[in-house]
DNA sequence: GTCTATACAGAGATAGAC
DNA sequence: GTCTATCTCTGTATAGAC
């Protein structure tokens, strides 16, 4: 963007921006990095595919622009937790915040899926790092309260898992759960269901409610 | 094969048609179906390219082959089960079961994996038909088991999908649990570990177990 | 800023030499 | 049965017309 821009340019750039960026989530999630050509996603965003290789630089950038922004998201929704915070009110906000992630983003849910799936070569860091840490502090508080007999004697890293996986589910497996179920979507009300039977069940199954 | 084959010339090609099969086992797990290049899958299987299609026929055909192994690798852990069951011991021994075919087939779980998460396009007569099926034959089970007052009254699918989600995940996000946890692998003692955790908390959490 | 044309590498698949 | 050579198509990326 030079000095020159006029606002209607700027905004041509942002909404193209836009759409390349949603078409891209979109294709990657379904084909994985490999599997998605720039040329699909074009298609997808509208536009002809040396427009989106000159907003984006290459394949490779959006990909990554792609899954930082999907870590971003993922930071957004985490609070800090002590131990003195009541372990059932914070494992219940921590599978709805993690299950609200799923429903609100499901395409960047799978984009993030598949790439783990396939070894994770661009989140190597994230993993070893970052995330590591971020379990590593949850996991401590959970011991303690289980120490102070809060809760059941579980791993702390299983259960975080537990939830990942759990919630993780409905975007990375939505076919296999619409065909099981026959439904063409999940509603907000399926949602609220899955989320209460989640709550539940492993609430009580940790020992935290009864 | 003709009638002129030597054992020889069979067990070469049973050979061959096995190392095939395991890598491009592994290609499409890592890369899906798109993704997954025949070129890529001769290399792992040490074979020229040509030599792989020569076999296979075409990469579609290898693929849904590789798919339908993996749907009778799952229907042969099945036992049917039935109202009179114990359900603890059902629930236990199908989050056992789950989990070995997990360990057994990562590649296979991860395989599976992504053709769900690129909306299953080679699946879905399995997902609507004998799948679907199956699910509901159990959940069935559940339900009367819960009006008798033998579990928590849960709804029975959302419960087999959180079974599935909660053991495939060690498999799916394998690299992931490996960067968080600062593993190489997972032992069969994790694995051990794993499974006794998740018999644990959901069991206890839908009312089979105190 | 945007799109057409194109370069060049790699894809899946096949024909034909061995 | 096996492998080399090749066909055709599509991939990413870029140069240059507009």
């Amino acid at each position: 963007m030079t000095s020159m821009s006029t606002p209607d340019a700027t905004r041509t750039r942002l909404r193209n921006e836009k759409a390349i960026l949603e078409a891209a989530e979109r294709v990657f999630a379904q084909h994985g990095y490999r599997g998605a050509s720039v040329q699909a996603i074009a298609e997808v965003a509208g536009l002809p595919k040396s427009n989106v290789l000159y907003y984006v630089g290459s394949k490779k950038q959006l990909y990554i622009a792609l899954l930082e922004r999907m870590v971003t998201r993922w930071n957004a929704t985490l609070d800090d937790i002590s131990v003195e915070d009541d372990p059932a009110q914070v494992l219940e906000a921590f599978i709805r915040s993690k299950m609200q992630l799923t429903k609100e983003h499901p395409q960047g849910s799978r984009l993030f899926a598949a790439e783990i799936l396939g070894g994770a070569p661009f989140l190597q860091e994230y993993l070893h790092g970052e995330l590591r840490e971020w379990v590593r502090a949850r996991a401590r508080v959970f011991e303690q309260w289980a120490e102070r007999g809060l809760m059941d004697p579980v791993d702390p890293v299983w259960l975080i898992f537990l939830i990942w996986s759990a919630t993780q589910h409905y975007a990375d497996f939505e076919s296999q759960v619409l065909g099981i179920t026959n439904r063409e979507t999940l509603s907000d009300e399926d949602y609220r269901r899955i989320t209460d039977f989640l709550c539940r069940v492993i609430l009580k199954g940790c020992g935290v409610r009864p």
